[in-house]
DNA sequence: CGTTCAATTAATAGACCTATTAAATATAGT
DNA sequence: ACTATATTTAATAGGTCTATTAATTGAACG
């Protein structure tokens, strides 16, 4: 009995065009260049996914919810007190950023190039921060109260927190471009501001 | 004897190109578009500018190489202290984006794209961060030797002004979209992530 | 007024892109 | 082996884009 090793063509047309999109965008990339990557003939892209758009918006939804899910996550929160809960969301957030660096760019051109896109994905987040914003907030006020943190508001927090994560993906590689800095200096940087970041949250709460 | 309210095709081109540039990236808009914009025949674009890599440099050089010098300036900090130099730097830092919020974006995207564009501007900015990291340095030495700042290095520091002031214009307006932000609440959010930057950057510095 | 040069336009070549169609090839079932 | 179905390719229509060319208009000047 042998494991089917067959990868189908239709996913490496998946791939080669979430590759591209990732690193080039929407209007950069043609069907032609993702058969290519794929190696196949530029007419079976569209034979699996009819159109250009379809096979963008594929991806691009399936990408996001998955993404967005995970950072509004808030099962995982339960049993921790509220510096840990921020503790958590951070890094999670982090961590998915890792796995996923060039989502945060894609994000960015692709809803500022189609204001559909924006809508769609805003029905199906619907629900989702509300919930986190609810379970933080009451606490993050129970905290204020008891004077063990500073007076603001949870958006804020998540200002910061997002800020400082997605900068490390979005804008540091390209200072690190302008600065000329070493494959290594990259990599300590990466793992030295998941700490760090933290650390900028922390004290920004402190009272 | 009459002003001369004259304004030449050529500057209109230029103006118009800036804007598309801006607002839509380099592949992304056509020399047809900004003719159109500019008020004028798509083949006057290629007379001024021979094309449209050309046009797209001149605009990208003379923006950034502004923006830059201008970030990296160090001359308005002589008699200021450590901490006054910092709130300086991100207000300063903020205030430039704010007359220029569509600059970050158009970096990212043109960056990534050409890597000859990087070439150039490291090229243009090659000693402007050093001075500002020397002195920058110096006195973040002293300050940590005499227990004021906690011990962090310089670039960590400016890593937070930057992140949070850029994704202000980044990152932000896109949360907003998605959450459904009302005008109201974006532009309060912009003057009030202002102080409150500054505030993370300060509360970071404490020991 | 006629000449010269700059500004502007219309027209179009040539490249590439998306999407479709029809033909060719592979796969599987009977 | 024959047929039906799915996969893949070649060819191409139709569109848009950049860039060039030649022709037209406008302005300045002797």
């Amino acid at each position: 009995m042998s494991i089917n090793l067959e990868i189908s063509m239709e996913k490496l047309i998946l791939e080669a065009a979430e590759k591209l999109f990732l690193e080039k965008g929407f209007d950069s990339t043609s069907t032609t260049q993702i058969a290519k990557e794929a190696g196949c003939n530029q007419a079976l892209v569209h034979y699996y996914f009819r159109t250009k758009d379809n096979l963008f918006n594929m991806i691009f939804e399936s990408k996001f919810s998955a993404f967005f899910q995970q950072v509004f996550d808030s099962t995982h929160l339960a049993n921790l007190n509220f510096i840990e809960k921020i503790k958590y969301i951070s890094n999670s957030h982090f961590d998915l950023l890792l796995e996923n660096p060039h989502l945060p760019k894609l994000l960015l051109n692709e809803l500022s190039r189609k204001k559909e896109s924006l809508a769609v994905l805003r029905e199906k987040l619907k629900n989702i921060p509300e919930k986190l914003f609810l379970i933080m907030n009451k606490e993050l006020q129970e905290e204020i109260e008891a004077k063990r943190v500073k007076d603001l508001a949870f958006i804020d927090i998540l200002f910061v927190v997002i800020s400082l994560n997605v900068s490390l993906f979005l804008i540091f590689p390209l200072a690190a471009d302008l600065l000329n800095f070493s494959e290594e200096q990259r990599k300590y940087m990466i793992e030295h501001r998941k700490t760090e970041n933290v650390n900028v949250i922390l004290n920004y709460l402190r009272p």
